[in-house]
Parts: C-alpha cells; sequence; structure tokens
DNA sequence: CTTACTGTTATTATAAATATTACAGTTCAA
DNA sequence: TTGAACTGTAATATTTATAATAACAGTAAG
C-alpha cells in the first residue's frame, strides 16, 4: 500500500493558512489549533518549509511564521518535493538480492523504478495545482454547503 | 507521507513469478520464499487476486495457485485496484470539520479529492505496464550485472 | 528581566503493518 | 480410508512507523 505522508498535508494546509489570513501571519500554535496537531510538529515542518524560503520566520515575543512565496506561483509539487519525496515507495521491499533467482534478487530494483515512475506522474499533476487553488476549492466547498 | 502498500508489492511479484514458471503454478509456500514472507500472507493476497480471476487455485495435495490471465494483457493499474486502491491517501486527516472555519473544516475533503486524482495519475502510468514487461526489466536486471 | 516566540531533540504513546499460529476444509494417492 | 499436502481465513502477537508530548536552549520585544 501506498501511504501518502501527512507531513504534505500539514505543510500544504499551513501555506494555505498562512495566505488566508490578511497578514499572513501566524505562530505555530495558531496554526496546530486549525490543523489540529501539536505546535511542536508544525515547527518541524515549517522549519522545512523556512530553508527553501516558502515562509519567513521570528523568534522571540510577536514572532511566528509569515508566508515568503506567491500563493499563486507555489505548486503542490514543489511542497511534496519539500516534505515528502520518496515517500510513495513502501519500506517493506520483497525478494532477498542474496537469492540466486532471477526474480526474487532483482525485484526490488525493478519495483524502485515502477515507484518512482509513479510518483513522477503524481508530481506532473500535483505541479498543476497551486496554493491559491486549494484555497479556491475550499472556498467552493465552503459555498456548496448547507 | 505517501506509502504504497506492499500488498501491491507482493501480488506484482506472485503473479510475475508464476508467469515465469514452465508450468505456472506454485504453492503459497513456494511463492513466499521467494518473495521473503510468511505463506499465509501470499494466501490472503492471492485469494483476492482468485476472486478476479487473475489466479486460480486448487485445494488439496497436490495443488497450489495458477496463473490464470495472460502476462502480456494484465497491468499493474489492474492489480493496483485489486490490492490498493485508496491506499494513496493518508489515514491521517488534518482539520476538523467542527470548526467554524473555512479552512479546517473544509481542508480534509479538499485534500482527499486531490489525493484522488493524485492516485488516478499513477494509474494512468500502471496502466501502461504489463505483467510480462516487469519479466522483462527483471530479465534486463539480471543481464545487466557483472 | 519577563513574556512569547522558534528550533530542536528526546521520550512516550498510539496506530498500523507484518509475522505467526492455528485449524477447518479439500484433494490426492497410497 | 487414512494421512500428507494443500488452500482459506481468522485470531493473536510482534515489530515498526507515526504522532503526541515534554523539555529546554536560544531570540526578540517591551
Amino acid at each position: 500500500m501506498i501511504r501518502l505522508n501527512s507531513e504534505f498535508t500539514i505543510a500544504v494546509h499551513s501555506l494555505v493558512l498562512l495566505a488566508y489570513r490578511p497578514d499572513r501571519t501566524a505562530t505555530s500554535e495558531m496554526i496546530a489549533a486549525n490543523v489540529c496537531t501539536h505546535p511542536a510538529r508544525v515547527r518541524k515542518v515549517l522549519s522545512c518549509l523556512k530553508k527553501t524560503g516558502h515562509v519567513a520566520t521570528r523568534e522571540g515575543s510577536g514572532g511566528g511564521y509569515t508566508l515568503a512565496c506567491d500563493p499563486h506561483e507555489v505548486t503542490l509539487a514543489e511542497v511534496y518535493r519539500v516534505t515528502s519525496i520518496g515517500s510513495i515507495k513502501p519500506s517493506w521491499c520483497s525478494g532477498d538480492v542474496e537469492e540466486d533467482c532471477l526474480i526474487a534478487c532483482n525485484m526490488a530494483d525493478v519495483m524502485d523504478g515502477i515507484f518512482s515512475e509513479a510518483e513522477s506522474r503524481m508530481l506532473t499533476y500535483l505541479a498543476q495545482v497551486k496554493i491559491a487553488d486549494v484555497l479556491e476549492r475550499l472556498r467552493a466547498a465552503h459555498a456548496a454547503k448547507p
């Protein structure tokens, strides 16, 4: 089974939330409350997005996270690359390289190639979805409610 | 993080192994040894592939599993649909439907849609890869070794 | 100097994946 | 007609991965 890492979700959610807020700023505690997780987890994910320049941070009182990119430009593929690249591949591998069997000793490699290609197809889709699009979808979902 | 279910790998490995064997037949014990897992796990996965007609089984002494499809026809997309459809979506969800916030209460739904679309892009790739192609890749990987 | 933050690591708890055991049911063949 | 070799399936245990929590050093504002 595949299982998309939830850090990807946290990263997207955080960026969307920052884009949504008028001042484009929030603390890890505020974001964590919205995401429904622990502030330390938010800080961990956002510290990756800081390294890539997607958010800026300010420590100390009155500090927090600020969106440092254009939500109309940044794609989910970018976010995925930061948080979860390679995660499509299962940790469990079938076969055994030491075996003296064509299949058993090469299956891990071959499946690895297939997973990589599958992931790259997924990325071409994620490259079409921008942070601003996600916000738009959220608004549409909200408007559609009774 | 995404995490492709390893039952998909076990299913592919089993089908390839059956296709490779001259009589296209093997027991769960033989397959498990090649895959490196427990025979009961192989039986569980293959009982799904039996329902879809990809393998035939015979219980009792001298029984086992037989390939019941053409490896040049069956695609990995088909196998994925049998074993792992929906598995790309993380079990963990961000946000909370009960919240009175545009983002928090709709994020799960919106991400769900994005994951579904991502999975379907992956499936269009997997639909291009046949069981026979995997066997071919295994032969190529083997030939490339010193 | 105190309060409110980030950054980071370590630890614990929880959930999910995998392995194992067990046994009923089936078939073959001696 | 009995025993050996299988599948099918569920229950349980074990291992591994994920997420939550705690803790604290460092930084900046007031």
